[in-house]
Order: C-alpha cells, then sequence, then structure tokens
DNA sequence: CTTTACCAAGCAAGCGCTTGGTTTGTAAAT
DNA sequence: ATTTACAAACCAAGCGCTTGCTTGGTAAAG
C-alpha cells in the first residue's frame, strides 16, 4: 500500500531526506505544537542545519501542510481497501472504525494528531488544498453511514452520527494507551455500540 | 450563578478591567491560537499598551490559566445545579449533556474550545492546577453514568463511555451552527442516544 | 558540468517582559 | 470642603532574545 503510492509519487518515500523530515514534523508537531516547534528543532531532528530545510519546502507552513498531505492521502487508500473486504453495512461501518482508530493511534498517529489540532496553522491556501482531499475521505464514510441508515442500523441522521463520531474517535489519542488491557479491536466494538442500535 | 460566584471571590467579575481581559483572552486565544496572540494583540483588545498587562497577570501564561480555571469552575457549578433538578438517571445524563453543550457552544464557548485545543501551552504547574478542578467535574460526571449502567440504561463501561463522549461532544464546536435547523435540546437527545439504550 | 543537497553566517522583524515614571481612584485627616 | 497620603492602573520606551528565512558559496553525485 505505502510502496504503491511511494512509487506513484503520491507520497514521499519515508527513507528519503524529505521524508524523514515529514515524519519529524508530525512527531513535533504533535508534541510541542506547530508555533512552538521551530525550524532549528525540526532540522536538528533530521541532522542538518536550519537553512537548509528550505531548499525541500519553500517555508515552514509547507512542512505542515505536507504531513497533513501525506496523512490524509495514505489513509484515504487504506480504508478504500479494508472497505473493499467488509460485505455488510455494519461490517463497513466497523471497518472504517477500526481504520480510522488505526490511523489516529498507530504509525500516523502524530500526522493525524497534527491534522486536528494545528489546522488554525494553516494558510487560506492549504486549508482549502487539504479540505478537498478531506471530502473525499468523508464521502467514503458518508456512503457507509447512509447504508447503515437504510437498513435500519443506525437511528440518528447520519450527517450527524458521523460528526459525533469523528469528536469521539479524534479524542482517543487523548487517553487510549496502546499496552493498556483493552485492545484495539475492543475499543472499535465499544464505538460501534455507540453507533449502530444491534451487535 | 455568575453573581454568586463573583461576590464570592471565585471567579472575577466580568465587567472589571481583570475581567474583560480574560474574557478577551479566551475569544483571541480561540481564534488565533496561543502562541500566535501576542501580548499586544492582547492589550490592545481592551484599550492598553502591552506592559500594563503585566500589571494585572505576572505572565502570559498566567493569562491562559485564568481563561481554563474560570471556564471550569463556572461550569462545575452550573452542572451542580443541573443535576439537582433532575430525577431519574436518565434526567442526569441528558441535564449533563445539555449543560457541556451549552458550556462549549455557549458564552463560555471560547474559554472551554481553549481549555481542549491549547491545553499543551500551560506549564507543569498549572496543568497539574486545572488537572485538579477537573477532577471535579469528571466525578459529577462518571456518578451519572455509574448510576445510568446500574439501571441498565447503558451497556458500555463508564469510563469508556464518558471518554468517548468527551471527544463527540467538544467535537461539535467545529461544526455546530447555533443558527442552524437544528437546536441546542435536539442535538443534546442525539448524543443521549448515543449513550444510552432506550428513549 | 550541471543538478541536488547542504553549510556558514547573519538579517530584519517580532516576541515576552522590564523599568521608571505619571495619572487616576479612594479615603482618611485636616 | 480641602488637603494629604497611598495604592492601583496605566504609559513610554526599549532591552535582550528568538524567530523564520535569505544569501552566497561548497561538496558530491550522475
Amino acid at each position: 500500500m505505502l510502496k504503491k503510492l511511494v512509487s506513484e509519487g503520491i507520497i514521499t518515500d519515508p527513507s528519503s531526506a524529505k521524508g524523514r523530515l515529514i515524519q519529524a514534523a508530525a512527531r513535533l508537531f504533535r508534541d510541542k505544537g506547530y508555533e512552538r516547534t521551530t525550524v532549528r528543532d525540526l532540522a536538528a531532528e533530521v541532522g542538518i542545519l536550519s537553512g537548509s530545510l528550505f531548499h525541500h519546502f519553500k517555508n515552514k507552513e509547507r512542512i505542515l501542510r505536507a504531513v497533513m498531505e501525506e496523512a490524509i492521502l495514505l489513509n484515504t487508500e487504506t480504508m478504500r481497501a479494508a472497505l473493499a473486504q467488509a460485505l455488510t453495512p455494519e461490517d463497513k461501518v466497523l471497518a472504517l472504525i477500526k481504520c480510522e482508530l488505526a490511523s489516529i493511534l498507530g504509525d500516523t498517529g502524530a500526522a493525524m494528531t497534527v491534522l486536528v489540532f494545528e489546522w488554525r496553522s494553516l494558510n487560506e491556501d492549504s486549508q482549502q488544498h487539504i479540505l478537498g482531499l478531506r471530502d473525499i475521505y468523508e464521502t467514503l464514510w458518508m456512503d457507509a453511514l447512509k447504508e447503515a441508515k437504510e437498513a435500519n442500523l443506525v437511528v440518528i441522521d447520519p450527517f450527524i452520527l458521523r460528526r459525533l463520531l469523528t469528536g469521539a474517535l479524534s479524542w482517543t489519542v487523548n487517553w487510549y494507551e496502546q499496552d493498556g488491557k483493552m485492545d484495539l479491536d475492543e475499543l472499535a466494538r465499544n464505538a460501534l455500540s455507540l453507533a449502530v442500535k444491534s451487535s
């Protein structure tokens, strides 16, 4: 999945200098916040001087944008693949919940957290750009929830449900412990029980 | 409610210079973020020079702390008052949901948003201090949810449920429109339907 | 011999905060 | 009623530091 996207030029190779920079930026932006992270912090993390950053990105904000963009693109593809395996409407919703939790709590977690918490630091153009990518992602969700609604699995309006779910799932980053007693699948089932009536 | 807390010295009078400063800070911190808001922005908003801020607060971080502290104190009292009126376990949960939504989407919304999004900008001491105030607030929630669980209104573990709900409700600040077709009560009922089985 | 990736040095602007002094509000003393 | 005393609120100026970013040049790779 990742390899395919890299070879297609959609996502930067994580082993390249630029790719390592994006990953380091995701971690730093999550841990210290975008504003509190200096270009010197960023450069030190990948072993270069601060001025050299601007060979790869024209300014600091573009680094933030790249972090967010690659996270969305990767997770949209992951979700599409998972949906292809799911059969029933309930399976699809569960698959989406699992994917979203995995993206938030797994490898791309730093970038996803940045996507949620550092939105304001993007300029108008970048916000518009990322918003476009998010629309694709959100369409996958809405299609699945509408289908669940038609199957009477869901009582609330799908739009409202999606938004309440977005909050509930995003927030897990603030409390869920990867090594605790509850594994990701159980968390996903708990979240599903909020959304659907049966099961 | 507010008057009582002001007269008891728990909350700063919003019409005083310091009070207006706290309210302006809440708005600016929400709209631009804490780091992006300068002490000059802050001072201009209340019509003084930047240096004069430090007569009221010893540093910028203390302003952030005051914003958060007063929001929690006020909303804890509001919740306590609402709980006193609720009879059944389901009523209590609905009352808490309404209170939390009102605090996020109403007058104290700016401060509550800051509380969620600017946590990292507090120093260690302040985080500890605010955490203590949050514990009181959260205890009210946990008592109500445990009661609902015992009454078989709730299937999930109350701790997990509270955390999923926290996210779902906090997130409303990013999409709910005050003047849209759905009023706060209907939103609250939708949120309740996530949490409890009946109704 | 051109392109890519970096370094070395530093600039201009903006930041939080300090300092010393002036105004304003308040209340007791005359 | 006027004066005296004092603290609270604010101004004017600017210091020391950090910030994102630029510039001109070098090393290495193909």
